[in-house]
DNA sequence: GATTTAATATGATCTATATCATATATTAGA
DNA sequence: TCTAATATATGATATAGATCATATTAAATC
């Protein structure tokens, strides 16, 4: 029996880490399979190993991010629903995120996933839906707001984030979030 | 002298059109030379002679649309700036635009954009600039609101538009361009 | 209608990259 | 340390597509 069990599943989550980076930063066709392995230290060979294609990939680590990024599993127990929805929009629009740490696909992505596969596509609603069900509940606790106002704030967030990361000049990323962080804030009573 | 001088500049419109139309709907790297001279009725030997390669085409068609869509511009004289806002939000966020008629290159090309050069990315900044801009000077003369709801809004339909066309369901997509409607008709002063 | 010249098409080239076939390396257990 | 089984690397293949060089076509003027 080579190699432990655990092996292979690592290496192949270290794939996905650096699949979801390198995917997100520069869409699909802007990363090549063999940059992706080399940048979890491996060579491309070792690629099918893991995965049936570059496509099956891509699909994958937009599933392997939302399983780890589910919003209402990351809440801290000691917290209220109010300061959670304060955290989460203070982090997503920050300036790091637009830079890249841990960046949301939904904005990263969202061109780029009108050419890929309908599953793939399929993920991406999920991560979607996902994302708005989370803020529904937390907000649904302490402010009164309709899915039409979660629906305008989530538009509102990943379209400031997209946007921002096309930018080049700083203090105009700072100022389109701070913008929308005030009215995010207004809409769902964290300000 | 043969051919009339008018031909070729005819030519490059065409292939602009196409290539816009095309670029929009499947981004930069999901279109190849081939099928946007195919397009307008040409075999890909024929464009060199009119641009110098398929980047510069790209930044090309974006300009192109943006000289076509100045918002201030295209406003009929004999209706109101309050009029005019709320048919510009109407168009924008309605199923026709999500399907690509009239495409918004800001929400079409929103993550596309990042890997194209440093030239054809300020062609983009001008382009959401000039509508930033358009918005400020239309809603100042009726509504009180500054520069950050402006912001705040393009960055909603932006948003709305980019999400809406990743998704499968036409329900969905009437919904969430109902709730992005409602919400910057609120903002902007027209309901 | 013939000539000239620009516009367009055809065929060729060249490169990038996904994918595959095969060889090598690694490690758990004997 | 040796072996088996698996993981990984190397080299090869194949294809797509951008670009170029050359040939062909079409139209304005004579």
């Amino acid at each position: 029996m080579p190699y432990t069990k655990k092996h292979k599943e690592n290496t192949r989550i270290k794939i996905l880490e650096s699949a979801f980076r390198l995917f997100t930063a520069k869409g699909f066709d802007g990363v090549t399979v063999n940059v992706i392995m080399n940048d979890c230290g491996l060579t491309r060979g070792a690629f099918y190993a893991h995965f049936t294609s570059k496509a099956d990939l891509y699909a994958a680590s937009l599933k392997f991010s939302a399983s780890s990024s589910n919003l209402a599993k990351l809440k801290p127990v000691n917290i209220s629903d109010k300061e959670w929805v304060s955290l989460l929009l203070d982090g997503y629009l920050s300036f790091e995120h637009v830079q890249g740490i841990q960046p949301c696909p939904l904005a990263f992505l969202a061109t780029d996933i009108n050419t890929r596969s309908e599953e793939t596509k399929a993920v991406y609603a999920g991560v979607y839906h996902g994302m708005n069900k989370a803020m529904m509940e937390f907000t649904t606790s302490y402010v009164d707001c309709d899915e039409q106002d979660i629906l305008s704030v989530t538009a509102m967030i990943i379209g400031a984030v997209a946007i921002a990361r096309t930018m080049g000049n700083k203090n105009a990323v700072i100022k389109l979030l701070a913008a929308c962080r005030r009215e995010a804030g207004l809409k769902l009573g964290v300000i």
